[in-house]
DNA sequence: GTGTTTCAAACACCACTGATGTTCAATCCG
DNA sequence: CGGATTGAACATCAGTGGTGTTTGAAACAC
């Protein structure tokens, strides 16, 4: 675990914690310790004071991306091959945003699709490959996830139909269906849904216990479903086919 | 100038060369070369044959982005500082694409203005930014240039109304106006200028005598260009402000 | 105001990365 | 077949980013 994962959570179990516990905590000397708080007040994970940090992470809210994006590395790459697996050449895919959506497009670099991502991470990920081709929507990216929202977002999604949506979450079950953390999130994740004819959730097993505040769409909107534990949690059940990477 | 160029320019003076002729001009080892070869052949500069290379740049044709990025370096800086110093907090701008106003982007990045570039080089520039609004447009990027190109880019313009613009290009004369070598540039370029009130056009010297193949506006249509030396060239005459950065 | 704590800038250090050169076996072309 | 060319593998080296230490300044407590 990284030290400023380390020191995220410390913080917000503690509600506030000083430099010297942290560096204790960590080993790592004070100085090190301030740079990090630096960061992680730059993210809006915390708030500084002198002496120490206080935790503006609430119950319910998602942890920036830069503390996300190396979590459970291995579960997700499993999950995103499972879903390039699902893609056929020369399909025309909308790819949401998120850590998970992130590793599907680092597969897709070199295949021959159409793709439109959701986040300006995924973006990055695909402007160098010479055999896809990117479709940029348009929006105003939300800071440190770089998600694409707002209406030029919609506007760009509606204009298109889809072969396939790829989409991340934050929260899913048979009974609440799909969840965001955000409500911008979740209006786009739906309108991405609406414009494809075949929607595929990449999901890991960890969402599958949650839910979150934003209602996406009910699970029977879904076709397939991929993860990387068989907490099948009755999907299967709402006709829900569950790919276990 | 670094290697890459260099080996472009003898390349393209000659129309093909030898690897051990390029080694000895730049230099640097055959291995060296034939992984220089790799990269410029991958940006379409040249082709690769057997033993050297043959050069793939038309008269007229620009070079690829990522040899014009460090050239010049302190005139665009220049340009772009006298840009900035333009433009008031909390307008709205539109940012063109090209090296020139990648500058600009730069030094945007601390500033509180509404900004929509219309490269996704820029938007990465100012995606970290705290600060400013940004506002991403839809479109398919231009390979190597990453330049936001088709309707989606247009309409995403067409959506707004910007305080100013901010236009780079490849030509402008009195005579001829503005012009750009790509034609989808050249359209978004135009529909840019028809959604602000204001046009700033940042130009470096050298386009100051060079005219592209698509027309983009004509020199009225600017209020005022930003260039580096005093070649005039009848700007002044059409009506149109001239700051020397 | 004074003393203590905390902070941040400056510098040194170290690991790591990316670029380059060298070697060598495989490959291509005449 | 034979010489030239190539690309893979390894060694080297400079540049970079992260970390620790020092030191003078700022903030706080009294």
């Amino acid at each position: 675990m990284s030290r400023l994962k380390q020191i995220t959570e410390a913080v917000r179990d503690a509600g506030s914690l000083g430099v010297a516990d942290l560096a204790t905590l960590t080993g790592a000397s004070e100085m090190t310790i301030r740079r990090d708080l630096e960061v992680l007040a730059a993210q809006g994970v915390l708030e500084r004071y002198r002496g120490g940090a206080r935790s503006l992470l609430l119950r319910g809210e998602e942890p920036p991306f830069a503390l996300r994006s190396d979590e459970n590395m291995d579960a997700k790459r499993r999950i995103a091959q499972a879903v390039v697996a699902l893609l056929a050449d020369g399909e025309s895919v909308v790819l949401d945003s998120g850590t998970t959506c992130l590793e599907v497009a680092r597969l897709l670099h070199d295949r021959r699709l159409t793709v439109m991502p959701l986040s300006l991470h995924a973006v990055n990920a695909l402007s160098s490959s010479p055999t896809l081709t990117l479709l940029v929507p348009g929006g105003r990216p939300r800071p440190g996830e770089l998600a694409l929202t707002g209406p030029l977002t919609l506007a760009s999604l509606q204009a298109l139909r889809f072969d396939t949506a790829v989409i991340g979450c934050c929260g899913l079950s048979a009974e609440h269906g799909l969840t965001a953390f955000d409500l911008e999130d979740a209006s786009v994740k739906r309108t991405a849904i609406a414009s494809a004819r075949r929607v595929i959730a990449a999901v890991d097993a960890s969402k599958l216990t949650r839910t979150a505040l934003a209602h996406v769409a009910p699970a029977s909107a879904l076709h397939a479903v991929v993860t990387d534990a068989d907490g099948d949690d009755g999907l299967t059940a709402a006709g829900v086919t569950v790919v276990t990477a």
